[in-house]
DNA sequence: TGGACGTAGTTTCCTAGTCAACAAAGTATG
DNA sequence: CATACTTTGTTGACTAGGAAACTACGTCCA
């Protein structure tokens, strides 16, 4: 060939579609949930919570595929507004567990509607054949990574 | 009702999945170019490049929706590596231009290289039609979103 | 033509992560 | 049972980005 033959465009991988679609979606949830001064992160780590009332911080790292560092902050960021307590372990002097507050209970089904409102405008106009095809093809690839070991970021 | 009527799971939502796999494909593709000295943010800046051979800053920053001071530094840092120039425009003394190096410009092909390579790793094993239809879908609500205006991110 | 307004880019401050070093506690082994 | 290894969580240094203040330049118009 003479010419260098162009590589191949951003707009050609799916990556760059997943991640630019991705980012909307989660940009225009933290607009909603910030206006009851929480992130994304925390609304996910409340979230877990709901349904095991008290987690060591180290499964919440792996659940959420962040470092324990970051949960560790994290936590304390939700601590400090009163969404969540952390307490010693008795039986393991090394660890820590976290439950959420009464106030913290209280909050989730409202980030939940809110939830549910962000994902129906991004995907409810779609077809429901579409809708499905997603969530399968979605699913499909998160749990071949799984598989694959790896924390999940 | 007598039990509190649990919340949506997360993984209910679409978004949440979207996010799994987004943040999974571009932590993957990630590790790939950092063996070049690189980030994601920077390839994709790069990339642009490649096609326009010159871009304002305004320019670069609508396009990957980041804001403008971002990609100052984002800018600051790929000429630190030499990979790019910038330049104050001829015209508008407020103006700058940015551009490859010829060390950037040799690289970009490389970077692709591996964005395909990363691309095919997570979605070639999907079926045709379902390859198809995710990126007709995705492409579809990013264009949908696109219209109601508003900052990629 | 000079002052108000708009625009391009930079800078500063802040937030939220990672990574790596660490302390404290548990476990296993010679 | 002491000592090495492992595991849990925290901390500090660092990175990348957003928001808003700021500078410098351009444009418009009375």
């Amino acid at each position: 060939m003479t010419t260098p033959s162009s590589p191949s465009e951003l707009t050609d991988h799916v990556g760059y579609w997943l991640r630019q679609v991705s980012n909307h979606v989660s940009h225009a949830f933290a607009r909603k949930v910030e206006a009851h001064g929480v992130t994304v992160a925390e609304w996910v780590l409340m979230r877990q919570l709901l349904g095991e009332d008290r987690l060591p911080p180290s499964q919440i790292a792996e659940r959420m595929g962040m470092t324990r560092g970051a949960v560790t902050k994290l936590a304390d960021r939700l601590i400090a507004k009163s969404l969540l307590v952390r307490e010693a372990d008795q039986e393991d002097g090394r660890a820590q567990t976290l439950a959420l507050t009464p106030k913290g209970r209280k909050l989730v089904p409202k980030l939940a509607a809110l939830a549910d409102t962000n994902d129906a405008e991004f995907f409810d106009h779609l077809a429901q054949s579409d809708r499905t095809a997603l969530l399968r093809i979605l699913r499909g690839i998160a749990e071949k990574r799984a598989l694959k070991s790896l924390p999940v970021d």
